[in-house]
DNA sequence: ATGGTAGTTTAACTA
């Protein structure tokens, strides 16, 4: 089973884009961040028309996210639990083949100090929180998206420019840690233990052609799943084609329940 | 000294 997240950054302007891919790669599953649209605004029959199910929590304008699958969803839930005040569309759960998917949108949180940041990390508490839930329900689950983290120096072009900035905090780093502690896996660098596996390069600064990516969009899973982890992959050249997102689409395969 | 780009809600926000 293969399973991809992508940031698009606006379902509206990525729609070929995201045709393409998919039909080019077709996923299992892919989740998606920064639709930047109401459910009811979303282009559904597209995507329907490709063989995908599909399960939304959008939002007007900024963040929102999405599930495709090409197999039965069920249990669809909308939202990260723990603060009923929290509006912002971030976070959304499926299961599809037994396996608990948690397609997230982690807060940016800069600047920092400040409310932005404070969401940011009351976020990643909250996210640590679920981890727990899903770890002793024991269901196999991989929590995946745009995690607005770097984990190590490694993931970033260049740590010391970042040194102020909201997604290279210690606090920030800290909660992403406690998360993989709690016996999460990093399916890309698993795979790939050594040298960059950048994932985004913003849209100034001549990022892309300069290689000043960074790693952000990961793919944690749970001990179950881990071991079923057959190969994982970043779609590198989509960040250079016409009206590309500034992030590429991670994936990973995972081996069928029974399988060798 | 603070910009540069892109997407959305076409003005101002988010990243």
């Amino acid at each position: 089973m293969k399973i991809a997240t992508f940031n698009i950054n606006g379902i509206k302007a990525r729609l070929p884009r995201l045709l393409e891919w998919l039909e080019e790669t077709k996923p299992d599953v892919a989740c998606l961040q920064e639709i930047k649209c109401l459910d009811e605004n979303f282009p559904r029959l597209e995507f329907e028309a490709l063989g995908y199910q599909l399960a939304i929590h959008g939002q007007k304008g900024f963040n929102g996210v999405a599930i495709f699958s090409r197999h039965e969803m069920q249990d669809i839930e909308r939202g990260l639990p723990g603060d009923e005040n929290d509006i912002q569309s971030r976070y959304l759960e499926a299961t599809v083949k037994g396996v608990r998917i948690c397609c997230l949108y982690l807060p940016n949180g800069n600047p920092v100090p400040g409310e932005k940041f404070d969401y940011k990390l009351a976020w990643m508490d909250r996210l640590i929180a679920r981890a727990k839930i899903l770890l002793a329900s024991e269901v196999p689950f991989l929590m995946l998206g745009d995690f607005n983290v770097f984990q190590e120096e490694i993931d970033c072009y260049d740590p010391a420019a970042f040194a102020g900035d909201a997604l290279m905090q210690p606090d920030a780093r800290a909660r992403f840690r406690a998360l993989k502690y709690l016996g999460l896996t990093d399916a890309s660098r698993q795979k790939t233990p050594g040298g960059p596996l950048y994932t985004f390069w913003d849209y100034q600064r001549g990022a892309w052609p300069r290689d000043n990516g960074l790693r952000i969009d990961f793919l944690m899973l749970s001990p179950a799943l881990a071991d079923r982890l057959v190969e994982t992959g970043i779609d590198r050249p989509e960040r250079g084609k016409e009206k590309a997102s500034d992030h590429v689409p991670v994936w990973c395969e995972l081996r069928e329940v029974g399988a060798n």
